[in-house]
DNA sequence: CCGGTCAACTTGATCGAGTCCAGATTTAGA
DNA sequence: TCTAAATCTGGACTCGATCAAGTTGACCGG
């Protein structure tokens, strides 16, 4: 609980500022947050930022190793902190929503490629498409994205 | 062999044009192509077409299950024809080439999550990250996205 | 063969995510 | 406190993709 974030920063060399701290904060507080949203978490927290330092912020903790980024298919990017353990996701085609899921297997059975054309693989990601449980209950009514606007 | 792509669409009850027939023999000709290199592609081989028409094309042929539309991280959309085997994709972080593995285990064996979370899941995409021969062999030159222009 | 109907194409504008740039400000360490 | 280096601000801009309105052309029935 200690872990303040300034101890991460620090931990890192990098400089601490209020705006780093809150997009920290931010992404801890709202897992698979896109930049957008924690622009305006931010907003709320400390008052006033710039896109550019939220941008600036996330690339450097995900430089850092603090926060993951991830980018599903047809979603802008999104962040979580949980980083080092190996879980993958879920996405729901309707309403774009995302969740975690663990390994299949626990270990790392995805890791090796069956032929790897040559390539040096470092990291395997796994996305799992399908419908969410409210989505599935409601098929005609998608909560998102609708034509509003 | 007689699959001419007119067959492909007629079986999908999709009219017929000359530009969805040169989309598809495009993106057949170019595995991987994106839709910037799909628009190159069809203006040479029938010699005009819209943007629109390609995306729109490009649409009908993913619904229609005769392409497949993959969409890395950190690149524009890519589609492909190879539809219905269970392969994957590696991309070089460097460069961002991109090239087909057979799934690791021959089964489908990342198709289940250890806890879907009330999400009824029908497709796992797998995406391998890692570094191509040719970035392994030059790491300091990037062969691609380099600040020309 | 001929026309009708609706899908498909064209043009042009728009949107959203993300990046880049120049200048002002703030931080860390001695 | 002082200095160099890193960071923040605000706007313009790129790129991929989509929307909207109107015209063209493919398919089907007569």
């Amino acid at each position: 609980m200690s872990e303040t974030g300034v101890d991460l920063l620090r931990a890192r060399g990098l400089h601490v500022t209020p705006q780093r701290l809150a997009v920290l904060g931010a992404v801890t507080s709202h897992p698979h947050a896109t930049a957008d949203l924690v622009l305006e978490q931010v907003r709320t927290s400390i008052g006033a930022i710039s896109k550019q330092a939220v941008y600036d912020s996330l690339s450097a903790l995900v430089e850092a190793d603090i926060v993951r980024r991830i980018e599903p298919a047809g979603s802008p990017a999104r962040y979580e902190t949980r980083v080092g353990d190996n879980h993958h996701h879920v996405v729901c085609r309707q309403c774009g929503a995302l969740a975690d899921v663990d390994c299949a297997v626990g270990d790392t059975p995805c890791l090796t490629a069956s032929d790897d054309q040559g390539f040096v693989i470092d990291e395997a990601e796994v996305v799992y498409w399908g419908t969410c449980s409210h989505c599935g209950a409601n098929p005609q009514q998608p909560p998102l994205t609708t034509s509003s606007k």
